[in-house]
DNA sequence: CGAATTACTGAGGTTACCTCAACGTGAGGC
DNA sequence: GCCTCACGTTGAGGTAACCTCAGTAATTCG
């Protein structure tokens, strides 16, 4: 009866501690969550426009405006006019952005790494094949 | 070698849905986070002075004034006089509150039941330990 | 041409916190 | 009985990371 409950409580309390432990690896950056999410987004879709960088990310037009701002200031990002349509940016991780977004994926594989690293390899095999399902289906 | 990449992609997904499950089952009694561990908090220890409540909500005491007059307001808790220490309030929850934490707690608990219902009582079992393991060392 | 779209800008608002300083009251040491 | 410290409260002001709304300039499209 108990049962779920102890689950979510559990895995919430792994949560935490992973969060604080990427926080903690992520900090030398001082990059805001969005700005962080940005810059991955960028390195898997390569240029995007504004408008659909804000919809990746989930925040206004006007909110992303400000995000790549940021990003642009610190050389990681740049704006480009769109060929087809010059109304529009495009959003491009310059080569130092890249290098920076590599760094902070491997700071945060690193974090979570050294958590997951508690576990013997069956034990990761076990919640490797219990995550997915909890991911795909439910 | 990207093991534990993707167990921290695919944690990070589940915890996802699980968080978002639980803020929609949550919508309805309109509590600040800090709120709704605070009743929480409550529920498990009894009486509370202001000082300890905001060490167990990691927040300031200036801001666990606010949390508990928000709450008080609603009639969720009530202060008292600490009965040993008359500079000292105690925080409790009213009937009134405890109801609601049940109830907010039951939803909780259902928006999560219905997460890990996808898993087989195995898988449940491997999940639990697993996280048990992480929770408690690392 | 006129309407719609794209991004930028400014102003102002929101949430959920924070710090700092001051205040009234009460507790404890000596 | 004094002095100092601790407890909670209050006010003022600040912050991050968003939000909406309104308006502008450039451009595209029907």
């Amino acid at each position: 009866m108990h049962e779920e409950e102890s689950l979510s409580e559990a895995f919430w309390a792994v949560a935490r501690r992973l969060r604080n432990r990427t926080k903690v690896a992520l900090e030398p950056w001082d990059l805001s969550p969005s700005q962080g999410r940005a810059m991955n987004v960028l390195a898997h879709h390569g240029d995007l426009r504004l408008s659909s960088l804000a919809e990746h990310l989930r925040i206004a037009p006007r909110s992303a405006t400000e995000v790549v701002d940021d990003l642009q200031q610190r050389g990681l990002v740049e704006r480009r006019p769109d060929p087809v349509d010059r109304r529009a940016v495009l959003v491009t991780l310059t080569p130092h952005g890249t290098t920076v977004n590599t760094e902070i994926q491997a700071a945060r594989q690193a974090a979570s790494a050294r958590l997951f690293a508690a576990l013997d390899p069956a034990d990761r095999q076990d919640l490797a094949r219990v995550l997915e399902k909890l991911r795909d289906e439910g």
